[in-house]
DNA sequence: TGAAATGTTGGGGCG
DNA sequence: ACGCCCCAACATTTC
């Protein structure tokens, strides 16, 4: 059997096509392409379970596309590539670069270590149209707010490279490999199994979900991808944040559609992914700490039953309730209704916004540190957020403006579904013989709102305001 | 990627 | 018929 000449250490580009570090091994001939599952060097950001489910999927998906011959471990990085190296009597390891802070200290001590044994590391950029580094203010600073960032920054610098074609790669498999099984990464109760109904994992299901959102999603995206009862928006997250497609290959097809407010609007979406990352790659810390230092003082409230009510769709605000249970049982939530949900813990409930991270980390199949902290950031107030006023959103005023007839809160939160629209955001609000007539006993079949909105706003805003005084 | 408060306007009821 | 008031609807300002 030919010797490979190359490893490929797959992380989060889980595709063929345009991987310009798997381009480069094939270059060399026989690829040994590995995948290493790390939970050793994750420390507190090791990957949640719906992220586990997903991953364990898109490897399956990749193998085949493979032939079979992904070699899969489990592991520290350096000590399988350094054993399959020395194995193989390999000069040559390429990969696409991660961004994660504890990926990148962790690929930085391995390239050395490596380059230092004579072998030639080659790391690619794979996941980002814009390299953080490349794109700084005129004092060389980063950005912190989004609109500067994408429009002074990005659009005006070198456009995002070109995509490369799908790579015929000759694979080698070791023979140490792991069965995908071995990895471990499904749960032991099969909560997956509906879940998965709503999506069709790997590159190959990322390609499809980018042709249908040109092809029905993208002709109204502005005005309709606010509206989570319809399918406007790509679903494309958490294929991006597992690389099974490439941004560069969306942005390209997305730019080669006919001009128009819609096509820009979807770009400047993919700018906010960017965004994050950016934000990220400057500020370590921002998974853990806030940004705005000056809310290390601000007294979130500790109240766990709050928490677990709003983890399991039960504060009695209906819209919000709608969002969580999306998001427990299809592994995603529409973007309009994490605005919402994530308002109301961090303005209403006034918890802390690193317990929504922690539960959007193990709950959302697109769990992404950078767009998972920086969006937390920014709808807790704490973040990059250009506003100047404290904003809180009204989940009532929300559900008639982007759920107008009423059809995801009654999907999701299906014992309301008699109610009359008037009613059906803010259900406290009914006669009694409406919601008799609806089959609804608050407190008994669906819950009394946990806090009051508009005292718990005020209070929130009071507290804002204390911590410029 | 907001909401609430405040301001403006215009139609209808009514003395 | 006319002026006044009320208030819904919409627009603007403010936080």
């Amino acid at each position: 059997m030919t010797q490979p000449q190359a490893i490929h250490w797959f992380r989060q580009d889980l595709r063929l096509d345009d991987n310009p570090a798997l381009a480069q091994a094939v270059q060399q001939g026989v690829v040994l392409p590995v995948y290493i599952l790390d939970d050793i060097n994750s420390h507190e950001y090791k990957m949640g379970g719906a992220s586990r489910v997903w991953l364990h999927h898109s490897l399956n998906s990749l193998n085949k596309s493979l032939q079979n011959k992904l070699s899969l471990f489990k592991g520290n990085p350096i000590e399988v590539l350094q054993h399959l190296c020395e194995k193989h009597h390999i000069k040559m390891v390429t990969w696409n670069r991660c961004y994660e802070p504890w990926r990148i200290a962790r690929d930085t001590e391995i390239k050395t270590k490596l380059t230092g044994h004579d072998i030639q590391v080659i790391s690619c950029n794979g996941s980002l149209l814009w390299e953080p580094w490349t794109v700084l203010k005129s004092n060389q600073e980063p950005y912190h707010v989004f609109t500067q960032f994408y429009r002074k920054g990005c659009l005006k610098t070198a456009p995002p490279r070109q995509p490369i074609e799908p790579v015929h790669v000759s694979a080698f498999k070791d023979s140490e490999s792991l069965a995908l099984e071995a990895l471990d990464l499904l749960p032991r109760i099969k909560w997956d199994s509906q879940m998965l109904e709503h999506w069709a994992i790997g590159e190959e299901g990322a390609q499809e979900s980018l042709q249908r959102f040109i092809e029905q999603g993208l002709s109204d995206y502005k005005k309709s991808r606010d509206f989570p009862a319809l399918n406007y928006v790509s679903r494309l997250s958490p294929h991006l944040h597992f690389g099974e497609i490439s941004p560069h290959r969306v942005w390209y097809s997305i730019l080669q559609q006919e001009n128009s407010k819609n096509r820009e609007h979807y770009c400047s979406e993919l700018g906010w992914r960017e965004f994050s990352h950016h934000l990220l790659f400057h500020h370590q810390d921002l998974p853990s700490q806030n940004l705005q230092p000056k809310y290390d003082q601000f007294p979130w409230g500790d109240d766990p039953s709050h928490l677990k009510a709003w983890q399991t769709g039960q504060t009695g605000i209906p819209f919000v309730d709608a969002g969580m249970r999306e998001l427990w049982q299809t592994g995603y939530m529409h973007n309009r209704a994490r605005l919402i949900v994530g308002s109301y813990l961090t303005k209403n409930l006034r918890l802390d916004w690193r317990h929504g991270e922690r539960w959007f980390w193990d709950c959302l199949f697109d769990a992404d540190l950078a767009n998972n902290a920086a969006s937390w950031q920014w709808v807790a107030g704490t973040g990059a957020d250009a506003a100047e006023y404290v904003r809180i959103f009204n989940p009532v005023i929300q559900g008639h403006k982007f759920d107008p007839d009423g059809d995801y809160v009654r999907h999701y939160v299906p014992e309301l579904k008699d109610l009359p629209i008037q009613h059906l955001f803010s259900p406290w609000d009914a006669s009694p013989e409406v919601l008799e007539k609806a089959g609804i006993k608050l407190g008994k079949n669906y819950p009394y709102p946990i806090v009051d909105f508009k005292t718990s706003r005020d209070v929130t805003v009071k507290m804002v305001e204390a911590l410029d005084g």
